[in-house]
DNA sequence: TCTGGCACTCAGGACAAGTGAGTGCCAAGT
DNA sequence: ACTTGGCACTCACTTGTCCTGAGTGCCAGA
């Protein structure tokens, strides 16, 4: 028995099933690929990949279904990398070009990307983690209120209002502004906590309080663990994925309304061959994604890897079109962040 | 033909048809409730509903359920306020009080929607057009790019980064500043527009470029129609909502995905008695809400209504319930919001 | 105006039989 | 040592029939 012409059986059950959505049977698999073998022989193969757990049978007289296992093993050896047809490319191109914005580029990516997967799509916002401080602003708000404004070298900004005892005066206000930015712009989100915790002693008593509280927003912004966010487009493919799909598609709903559970699939994710990263079905070590897997690829501001975006969908997809779509959009997006 | 009683059978039928899910017939109801006549009277009233167009019958040999006309009456005649449980109002509360912002507020409310109601909750940000400038601020990042900060009095904050030709020079930018508050502050945003168009003339021509592209900005920040903004939860919930509707959720989910229908719909709302708005299948005029009913209430800001705030479900809910919460938190909210 | 009775309808469940896709295995062929 | 045709076997799915029960509409009598 030849472990090429099995791996090509494993190959055609994998494509065949992701296009009919249906189990595949010996017959049908000689027919609808040039395999040169009789369906007798690819049954001899097929029992062979069901021993080692590639494939499985819904029932006695069916045809064979991938497992977890079989498509691990498809997307790792089997699968070509299917390029994009340049009209995509084109539209991918056109679309991004046309942000102006951190905010504007994250949600035009991830609608482009739910749109050309026709799936569930997944951009993570850059990563606070491997943010640095490009700058602090201070404003204050009527007499009570100060708006603590922290931006970062990926183009996030987050502000907090916090109250404030008194009118600061405004020297106090612009000395204490000058000296956040010395102390804190270009050094990473990480460190700043650290060089935080000096800087009260440098001002007179008058003005801790103030000083405190807007350490305290500050410190705030920078819970790292809390502000990472993602931002999700293409729900409603989920539906269009076939009635089998939608028997199961309360639990999908579930986890990827959990941002966090998301969250963490994405951050322990690496990216295989090609940059691009795939967990399959029960990989994902989360009931509710049973029957669903995650393409992701990881993306640069910069230069520096920031965030990962990606597209959620049924274990049955098209992984290399799909993998080839999640690719290119994070390398255009690389593209645009670049700057 | 007693009208009144005409009118407690299509009340029981509802009941019924939204606790069992299963079209209701004669005999069971005159078990379940108590009105007194036995199921052929029932029978009767039933054809008469039936003709008046309250109720249908999905076959032949099945008992009635509720038309949309028949949920309308049943919403604006029929239905009891079903106060909450004390739990809930604490709930309610303790879970609100703890919102330090006024996106930390619209995010806990949508959630304590979904979760209470167990259905899709669905917050519009309170809304650009009512708002006035609270204050406008300006800020240099790095040499090329300027940072235009707008802050409503309902505690949104709006940003743009814009490109400028060379560093603009510090005292130019603080009298830009001041200028700028000085015209705007206090004012409508839908005012602002008109302000805007002569402030140009009063600056020389070396800062007319710089002029130019803040308000430029600001005007992009106060496009009204753009900038209206939902968010949404419960997602999930829809899948919980039964079998039967199941099978419709694909449409559902592409008409919230759409914000923009959302919006339209919210804001075309009127609220009944109550302060309560409901819109029952049909009406809402979109195919995809066939079977969907929204539920909706304003709610305000220092005394004035802003934004809504509602749920939507399948036609087949609890509306007493369902209106209850929705009106509590829209009460809720707006205590919050009220400072 | 209500009610019991009665004939009628019809969805859904149970059961049986037939069909066909698909398998595993074996003996013969290359 | 593979490959292949043949063959018996399994079993989901479809079709058809029958039956049951819930529910209705209508009518005649209280």
């Amino acid at each position: 028995m030849s472990e090429d012409r099995k791996l090509a059986v494993l190959r055609a059950i994998v494509e065949d099933y992701v296009h009919t959505r249906e189990p595949v049977g010996s017959r049908a698999l000689v027919e609808r690929h040039s395999l040169g073998v009789s369906p007798a022989t690819i049954r001899n193969d097929m029992a062979a990949l069901e021993d080692e757990g590639y494939i499985a049978q819904p029932h006695t007289s069916a045809g064979r279904v991938p497992t977890d296992k079989g498509y691990r093993l498809f997307v790792d050896r089997l699968s070509g990398v299917k390029p994009l047809s340049p009209a995509e490319k084109r539209a991918i191109q056109t679309l991004l070009d046309g942000a102006v914005d951190l905010d504007d580029v994250v949600t035009r990516t991830v609608r482009l990307l739910a749109q050309i997967t026709q799936q569930v799509a997944v951009v993570q916002y850059p990563s606070l983690t491997r943010s640095t401080v490009r700058h602090v602003e201070l404003v204050p708000l009527g007499t009570e209120r100060l708006l603590v404004i922290l931006i970062t070298n990926t183009g996030r900004v987050e502000q907090r209002v916090v109250p404030v005892a008194q009118e600061p005066v405004e020297t106090a206000l612009s000395d204490l502004r000058t000296r956040l930015n010395r102390a804190m712009s270009g050094r990473r989100l990480t460190e700043v906590s650290d060089i935080m915790a000096n800087l009260p002693d440098q001002f007179g008593t008058e003005d801790r309080a103030l000083v405190r509280a807007v350490l305290d927003a500050l410190e705030d912004s920078l819970d790292v663990e809390r502000e990472e966010r993602i931002v999700l487009a293409g729900t409603a493919n989920l539906a269009r994925s076939g009635p089998d799909f939608v028997q199961s598609i309360g639990p999908v709903l579930e986890a990827i309304e959990e941002h966090v559970v998301l969250l963490k699939l994405l951050t322990e994710m690496a990216d295989g061959a090609g940059g691009v990263g795939v967990l399959i079905g029960s990989e994902t070590a989360h009931i509710g994604l049973q029957e669903a897997s995650v393409v992701s690829s990881g993306y640069a501001s910069q230069g520096e890897v920031v965030a990962r975006l990606g597209v959620l969908g049924p274990t049955r997809m098209d992984y290399p079109t799909t993998m080839a779509a999640v690719r290119a959009v994070a390398r255009y997006v690389s593209r645009i962040l670049a700057s």
